[in-house]
DNA sequence: TTGAAAGCGCTAACAC
DNA sequence: GTGTTAGCGCTTTCAA
């Protein structure tokens, strides 16, 4: 690493001044060519890279859209990793294990965030921006924010991840989009789905195969605005269709499988259903492992939904009907709307509402 | 979004000069306690949020780390999306589909990045950098990495995803760190994995368990160092166990289940082997995939082993055996790496090895 | 077509 | 403890 090119040098070695190479770099067309080409050469030959920050500094916009996540891998104490400690030579190639099928399975929630970083990162692309990624940890989730919104041009962050009040002063100083959650009618843009609506969707199909008499439903933990909606969904459709409350049961999980396998083992306690309606894909996989161990088949005894469309339900048996969610497209809108208030500040606040993808599959459908 | 303030504001508003402003950020201790107190207001007030290409240029450090992928999500021609055109309320709330397990999966080289990627963010955040993600896409590769170069402290490159000549251009100005692929004598630091001594490590188990008669190997295409190393590795087994080459059957696949399904209806044809080695998992799949349908058990009938770790591999039935590897390490140790040289610019390059994880599951264990 | 020079917003000596 | 000031490396008028 010899000492850092700038323009300085450039424009010295190839005799001309600063504002020259500049222009060779940024409007090629308003040099002669003769002078370009020495131009070039003399970056060439000094591996010259301009500095983004002096760049930013000038231009007043760093050409970087922020994508801020929550942290959900626990990885505050993720197990300790030094490879700059100890001798290289005592780590073994590889280490032997009789492995359980689900160690070390990410966070679905990661899942989810790992393709909405990848279709903002193709949209950043499309629209000539890098992207800057910031994951929550600890508590001064408020610091890292901050971080990055000052080196950014625009800021995207999962609903919720960021205090309120965080959220408003940053917005003050540049855009910023709501991924998902709620459409709150706060000044910010968003991109959200429909999880009611599709839910309810969702629902009827599942009572045009069901024996209304044993509907179940399945729902998230109360904090979840997912989760609520979720519900309201559910609750929307059973109402259309003239079902009374009281004749579904009603059971809460925490969204992981273990809690959907429990939830299985009281339903089969009362007596199992036609159908359970699970708030997501973890507790209706889990549900569905518990009935098969009672020895209820799926979907011949009960029918079962879920909802994310995590990889996990295409690749169970039975396949699970679930809802997805257009990732990829979270992604891009959001990038999209950072992209369209970056070039008119002072349009309207703008909610973008992406359609979700009910994958009807196996778990729902009563064999013929 | 009012105009951004500057320390010029913050420090007017509050009766002081910048530097008591910058000291207040980031030195607090040095300023007194009334002093700061009236700075944090006047912060708090304007919205103040420093920016980081004026503190980049400054400090002379940006405080951010590059991640450069190559794209192999075909993400090039993705279909189109514009979430401004057209009015937002004739999109409709979901669609429903009958739909097929694999629609829409992921690359697996993706999922590995994701992963990667997760590593190094939770590395960079303890090490107090921020992450810079950049993907490579069509030809200009070389324009997305030097974007990125200009803009960060260090940078870490997935092997063979930059051209060699532009990489050594960018080390000359930063510090870079290349992931996984051989470890070549070049001037970079490198974390690699040992990918032909788990292969030979996998081989042995398997040949404990199969009858060394009937030894397949399905490799990956000729242009994988990947693949290559694997290859060796089963190579070095066999020939450790005296097996002569001629008695292995071996196929080449391109990494796809649809591969490995062509390449076990060949070996069926030709008289289904004993045990069967593949170079990556999806291919394990495909053969297995292709194996019961032709009413072959495995691993009763055969026994079959794939290599990467991939989700279905665990999903699968039968589980699949396969070697998994360390990607959020890889990613952590990229980040330890940069940071190192970060602070010894001229310290010895370093190559960093990490132990891959075998994982014996069902598909490679003859009952007992 | 090219050059000179004024910032962009911040940090870090160095004075006071 | 606090203020003054000189850069950091680049873009961009404005002149020549």
């Amino acid at each position: 690493m010899t000492k850092k090119a700038t323009v300085y040098d450039v424009a010295e070695r190839a005799g001309v001044s600063i504002a020259t190479v500049s222009r060779v770099l940024r409007q090629p067309d308003a040099v002669r060519p003769v002078t370009r080409e020495r131009v070039l050469d003399s970056v060439a030959a000094l591996g010259y890279v301009p500095s983004g920050s002096a760049r930013g500094l000038a231009e007043r916009r760093t050409g970087v859209l922020g994508l801020y996540f929550p942290g959900f891998d626990a990885s505050e104490d993720a197990p300790v990793l030094d490879v700059l400690a100890g001798d290289q030579a005592e780590v073994p190639p590889f280490t032997v294990e009789q492995a359980s099928a689900d160690a070390g399975a990410p966070h679905p929630t990661m899942l989810f965030l790992d393709e909405v970083l990848r279709g903002a990162e193709l949209e950043a692309w499309k629209q000539g921006f890098v992207l800057m990624i910031g994951v929550g940890r600890g508590d001064p989730a408020r610091e890292t924010v901050r971080d990055i919104a000052g080196r950014v041009d625009g800021l995207m962050v999962l609903a919720q991840s960021v205090p309120d009040d965080v959220l408003a002063r940053l917005a003050q100083r540049i855009p910023v989009v709501v991924l998902s959650g709620p459409a709150r009618g706060d000044s910010y843009d968003h991109v959200t789905v429909s999880n009611a609506e599709a839910m309810s969707e969702l629902t009827r199909l599942v009572l045009a195969q069901a024996d209304p008499g044993g509907l179940a439903f399945l729902a998230g933990p109360e904090d979840s605005p997912d989760g609520a909606q979720r519900w309201e969904g559910f609750a929307a459709a059973i109402a259309e269709a003239g079902i009374a409350a009281d004749d579904v049961t009603v059971l809460r999980g925490d969204f992981t499988r273990a809690s959907g396998r429990r939830a299985a083992e009281e339903l089969i306690a009362r007596g199992a259903p036609a159908a359970l309606v699970a708030a997501n894909d973890q507790m209706a996989l889990g549900a569905i492992d518990a009935f098969r161990s009672a020895g209820i088949r799926v979907p011949d005894d009960v029918r079962v939904t879920g909802f994310d469309g995590i990889e996990a339900a295409a690749l169970s048996r039975p396949t699970l009907t679930t809802v997805r969610q257009p990732m990829i497209d979270l992604g891009r809108a959001a990038v999209q709307l950072l992209a369209r208030r970056l070039e008119q500040p002072d349009a309207e606040p703008m909610t973008v509402r992406l359609p979700l993808q009910i994958l009807v599959r196996e778990s729902s459908q009563r064999p013929a």
